[in-house]
DNA sequence: ACGATTTTGGAGCGAACGCTACAAAATATC
DNA sequence: GATATTTTGTAGCGTTCGCTCCAAAATCGT
């Protein structure tokens, strides 16, 4: 009973995503977040419970459909180090891709809102540490395929690789540059290669 | 002439810094900053032009006290490989040791003020140029004195540094535990030291 | 001592903030 | 169709925002 909604939820939801990713959580304006989501006010108050509450909808619709997604997309293909490679790959060309330099919503958050707000901070961490653990999945497969070193620590490589995802999305929006973004990968993701046996250069020993 | 200022400038920057550090740009008010300075209004003003333009003498007295401080103290004691590691060290240990998570006000900079001004991103990338060039400077040093592997690419490594550096300070503002900063280091910082020749286990070839 | 110049405190500008009150509009149940 | 319930648009609540104006206070050169 009762009217029903006129505006698409999944329209409104990615509407405030977009408010929030762009401009940051302090930034956003209620109204700019209403008219974004193509509501009015007081819908947006109705539906959602206010401003705090609706940057807790859009971070868990953002973490779903970005973060997630790209997790579920790479891996269980049986190629755990493509998986992580790639991962990398991809973000640093979003990265360069992005021109608004809106970086990724998580991190954002991390530094804007965690500190200030504990319980969305858990939240965040909390989709953080997924993160992570895709990557020292993929590390202690890649080591049972024999595809990474057997002696890799895969928590504490899963956390440097955690590290320096977040360390390209910050480079990333003050200088989206791509050898510098591709530098900053590179020995993290050497770690997962086979080493190679060093060749000798002279006969010595 | 004039009448001259009652003031302490240094306590007044040294108080705008706290405040922009401790609550971000967008969310520390003028009326903040002329309370936490100890001046007026007016006073804020005429003095230093406005909040944004407060911001940015509030950021270069933070990287001329706080990272060129930094950098300066472990630099030119001809131990390149300790003044690496032990920079890393001392941020962690003061992220683990900031209860209330201001993290690094560069960093902060970096994606909250940055993205949306380009001219204080161009500040912020500066700033964090000036530590990629102290890693790879030191790590120039550390080649030269045999101390770390001949084959390191300086340039590589130093923005590899810089990103973990990074990664460290985001991680730390949403879960400050020891063993995950440490974790994201340990094998950016393994980088330097020197390859032990891999023990035979069985005779094999 | 006097005028010129600068700083200081206080009051307040217009605008935007998050949020709410309220009545009209639209639906389900009966 | 009457009633109950929910949504929607509008208007506006009180507060805070960055910033400015202005007169009093304090210092200089002369």
């Amino acid at each position: 009973m009762g009217r029903l909604r006129e505006f698409d939820e999944a329209k409104a939801i990615d509407g405030a995503v977009d408010c929030f990713w762009a401009r940051g959580y302090e930034a956003t304006s209620v109204r700019d977040l209403a008219e974004h989501m193509g509501i009015g006010g007081a819908s947006l108050y109705n539906a959602y419970g206010g401003k705090r509450a609706l940057f807790v909808t859009a971070l868990a619709r953002y973490a779903e459909r970005s973060m997630r997604e790209r997790i579920a997309r790479r891996e269980g293909n049986g190629q755990p180090k493509e998986a992580i490679r790639d991962f990398f790959t991809e973000i640093i060309e979003r990265s360069l891709a992005d021109r608004d330099r809106k970086g990724c919503l998580l991190v954002n958050s991390a530094l804007d809102v965690a500190p200030h707000d504990a319980e969305i901070g858990k939240v965040v961490a909390g989709y953080l540490e997924e993160i992570r653990a895709f990557f020292q999945r993929n590390i202690e497969a890649g080591r049972r395929a024999g595809q990474m070193p057997r002696n890799l620590d895969a928590a504490d490589v899963s956390a440097h690789l955690l590290g320096v995802l977040m360390g390209i999305r910050v480079l990333a929006r003050t200088r989206p540059d791509r050898a510098l973004l591709e530098s900053v990968a590179r020995p993290a993701l050497d770690l997962l290669d086979m080493p190679v046996r060093p060749r000798a250069r002279r006969a010595r020993s």
